[in-house]
DNA sequence: CACATCTTGAAACGATTGATACAAGATGTG
DNA sequence: CACATCTTGTATCAATCGTTTCAAGATGTG
């Protein structure tokens, strides 16, 4: 068992995200962590480093992992702005039918954790969070909306997104979600046909 | 320090909810308990009982002090369902505005962490959020909204409330929460207007 | 006053937390 | 083969976790 690495950092890497996602940060023991990834304590620590900072790598795989799949979602060819959102939205329904993956979303739960986390990682939470705010209001002036909609809009569904999660990880059918789902896309609706 | 009891029981239990809000069930610790609400562990054990069990007691408080608001706000005679949501959302705008009381809601810090908690509790957490959600669609038709849209918008309410306290968890301004429960407030436009 | 009752602070419990030390040993290079 | 390098399993660290025990002492009742 000794001698070269017997594992795969990238895999291990995407084992331990699993782990943060589904316990959260500070449920998220060491030992949950070893047993997650299959690694001992030692490969852990020397591939990884601390917890902290194996809590920030795995949330930068997380981005690298799903962000491909919004803004791929969102540089499609839309009609409008509720498509935007809808298409937007369909990749966290996704995410989360997905039965090989926790419930909810990473940054949500980690958002909520807020206090629990080391400033580092506060302040990797937050700047996360700022991006994923960003791309949809760029995706949606894309699509035609003014700046001020758009503003108001990207937040809208950022927000949605966050409420998709908390409903998820409290139980919440799949149907039930993509009610919500559904009728955060038919909102924009609103705001280009009233004046 | 000895004798009679040296303490409120009730304002006791009071800043104990402000440790679980704060903190999440896992991160409030007996210490932090402790410290919070002023109590030795053994008067902490002796009136309380475990954490597990001091936590739902918390839990119940919440409710008593957070259900008589959302209840008046919803009783209250409204024009159309929107002036509902927006009452309803109105109510824990103020909360997240209150610096007395921690970020965002205990409920969602709680949904959030699942798994962290004993199934008792889990089944509390999800029987009062079940609850909220039929008290939403309750207060919806009674304002004439028909049955199989207040069950839709009772659920987006619960969701837009579940994203304001992430928000709010996460940072994000006063201002902007206030954008998101407007947006949501204006959503049952779009559903009483489209045929 | 005498006594049972209750509360409180402090000490201590075993278990688990995150983290480190170190020896054993497999590997690649010379 | 010899040797430096790297990985791994085990043991262990101090700190903290939730919880219990217990003696000291103030209170209310008789």
């Amino acid at each position: 068992m000794v001698g070269r690495k017997q594992f795969d950092v990238d895999e291990a890497l995407r084992r331990a995200m699993h782990v943060f996602w589904r316990w959260g940060y500070s449920e998220a023991s060491i030992d949950r962590l070893t047993e997650g990834t299959g690694l001992g304590r030692s490969s852990l620590y020397a591939t990884f480093g601390d917890k902290s900072t194996l809590f920030r790598k795995s949330l930068q795989r997380y981005v690298q992992t799903y962000h491909p799949l919004y803004d791929q979602a969102l540089s499609g060819p839309h009609s409008n702005p509720s498509a935007v959102v809808a298409a937007y939205l369909q990749v966290t329904l996704n995410r989360i039918a997905d039965p090989t993956v926790p419930d909810g979303c990473l940054l949500t739960v980690s958002a909520t954790q807020f206090p629990a986390l080391d400033p580092e990682s506060q302040t990797m939470v937050r700047a996360v969070i700022d991006g994923v705010r960003a791309m949809l209001e760029q995706a949606l002036r894309a699509a035609g909306v003014d700046d001020q909609e758009a503003a108001e809009l990207a937040l809208c569904t950022l927000a949605t997104n966050k409420s998709l999660a908390v409903l998820s990880r409290a139980g919440f059918s799949n149907e039930d979600l993509t009610t919500v789902a559904a009728a955060a896309a038919r909102y924009p609706r609103v705001t280009t046909s009233t004046p």
